[in-house]
RNA sequence: GGAGAGCUAGUCUAAUUGGUAAGGCACCGGACUUGAAAUCCGGCGGGGGUUCGCGCCCCUUGGGGGUUCGAGUCCCCCGCUCUCCGCCA
């Protein structure tokens, strides 16, 4: 949520950043319904302020045994009034909320123009992009090695929910495992949260209202199936003040994500690469305002960090404003090199809110001198695990389509070095 | 799932059985002091409107609705915490 003196000073910096980030959102419409809900309030608080002038009058001459009649007949009508203009103001207030809930993050000055993946701006690529290599894709192996059984998951669940057998599970679990172990190493404080998140917090984090389709919700009991850590770690301070020694606050998870993906149907679908749920290991920095770019940039280092470890070449992108998130004011993307495949696969995304989503969480911090001001907010995945494990089976495939295990998971296999056929 | 108790600003704690949220502690500033403690004075939750500014005003007693001229207080729905009972991996 941007601050709204700030929109009203500078309706034209937001109306471009609607423009940039192809929001729908009608500015103009704001702008009007704004000062139409400002004038209502005007007019609401004047009469309040009768209203409580003439009330406490009427207690007094109560207590003195006065008469009430005439006065009381002035509250009753005031009192009407009020309720009417309130109705007015309430029909203009709910307008504009809407409008106003729809206004997204402003992107950075630095952040490429345009309207797809197409222009992002590739920053940086680590490791040997390997072209000639052959050998079954990741979905191929899945299936001669029985690592993933998408026809038992669709008899429990339904199509797009994985389910991994023998060696494809004990790689996902040891996948998650590497990446926690790695980060605590990096002085993250790990959360393991629910999975059930209430409407408020969603909020918080910008998911809704724009992603009330893509989510799975409980509708009995008004809760939603966790879209990303992001938003149960990130509102895990909810209306808090945190004293400024405590900052930065950086925090781990490993949680369970589940998606809609409406409206993405067709090729992109097919096995491990788009799914309704899929795991991952999610970085949160709480953060001073002056701090927020350093913080993004050590981010970005630690969820490099565990591709270089797992050895797999990948590309960092910057996003372009109009394939950002409503939340973001800066994206990069992790996109592993899956060999086989010859593609890049996005594994991770690592953001920067400014302090959008503290507005919206009520998050703020205590300098030790000087005003409570919002914390800034970041996020990133290191990393998702099923376009990590695509990589891996591409990457480490040998020619009898066994797959080697890499170093850093070794630990994780108790003596095992090769992943082999879950069927015996 | 059932029954009961509770929720007041960082914290503790009041508010005539309906009259417009009083205090304590903590914290911040000042005075006194060589310095500190103690003492005294002042300030001290959040959101919003208006103003060049000082300020003035409105909203806010877990959330929402109702009754009323007026609700912390009465009624209804929901959430959360605690206690007990039942069921359960």
């Amino acid at each position: 949520m941007l601050d709204l003196k700030f929109i009203r000073e500078n309706p034209h910096i937001v109306a471009q950043a609607i423009k940039d980030k192809q929001e729908k959102v009608d500015f103009s419409q704001f702008l009007d319904l704004d000062e139409q809900r400002r004038n209502f309030l005007q007019e609401l608080e004047f009469k309040r302020r009768q209203l409580n002038q003439l009330s406490s009058s009427m207690a007094k001459f109560k207590k003195q045994g006065e008469p009430t009649d005439q006065i009381h007949h002035q509250l009753k009508d005031l009192s009407q009034e009020i309720k009417q203009i309130e109705l007015n103001y309430k029909k203009v207030y709910d307008q504009w909320e809407k409008l106003y809930h729809f206004i997204p993050n402003i992107p950075e000055q630095d952040t490429p123009l345009g309207s797809s993946e197409q222009d992002n701006k590739t920053i940086k690529i680590w490791g040997e992009v390997e072209k000639s290599k052959e050998g079954l894709d990741y979905h191929q192996v899945c299936e001669k090695l029985h690592l993933v059984n998408w026809q038992s998951a669709s008899i429990i669940s339904q199509s797009s929910f994985p389910l991994y057998l023998g060696d494809g599970a004990r790689l996902e679990m040891a996948l998650i495992m590497f990446m926690l172990d790695l980060h605590q190493k990096h002085q993250y404080t790990q959360v393991f949260p629910p999975f059930l998140i209430n409407r408020d917090s969603m909020f918080g984090t910008g998911q809704l209202p724009k992603m009330e389709e893509d989510s799975y919700v409980i509708e009995k009991d008004d809760l939603f199936l966790n879209p990303t850590a992001e938003v149960p770690v990130t509102n895990l301070f909810k209306g808090q003040i945190i004293p400024e020694q405590k900052l930065p606050v950086k925090l781990s998870a490993f949680t369970t994500c589940f998606r809609r993906e409406a409206g993405s149907y067709g090729k992109e679908t097919k096995g491990l690469l788009r799914m309704h749920q899929f795991n991952k290991v999610e970085l949160v920095h709480l953060v001073k305002p002056e701090d927020g770019f350093n913080s993004l940039e050590q981010l970005l280092s630690q969820a490099e960090l565990v591709l270089q470890q797992l050895k797999l070449p990948y590309r960092v992108r910057m996003l372009c404003r109009g394939d950002m998130t409503f939340a973001s004011a800066l994206t990069y993307d992790l996109e592993v090199w899956a060999p086989i495949s010859k593609k890049f696969l996005e594994v991770s995304s690592v953001s920067y809110f400014k302090d959008f989503q503290a507005r919206r969480i009520g998050l703020k911090y205590q300098p030790e001198n000087g005003a409570k001001q919002f914390i800034h907010t970041l996020n990133g995945s290191a990393l998702a695990t099923p376009r990590t494990m695509i990589a891996i089976l591409e990457h480490y495939q040998q020619e009898d389509n066994t797959v080697m295990i890499p170093e850093v998971l070794l630990p994780y296999f108790s003596g095992q070095k090769v992943i082999n056929s879950s069927e015996q």
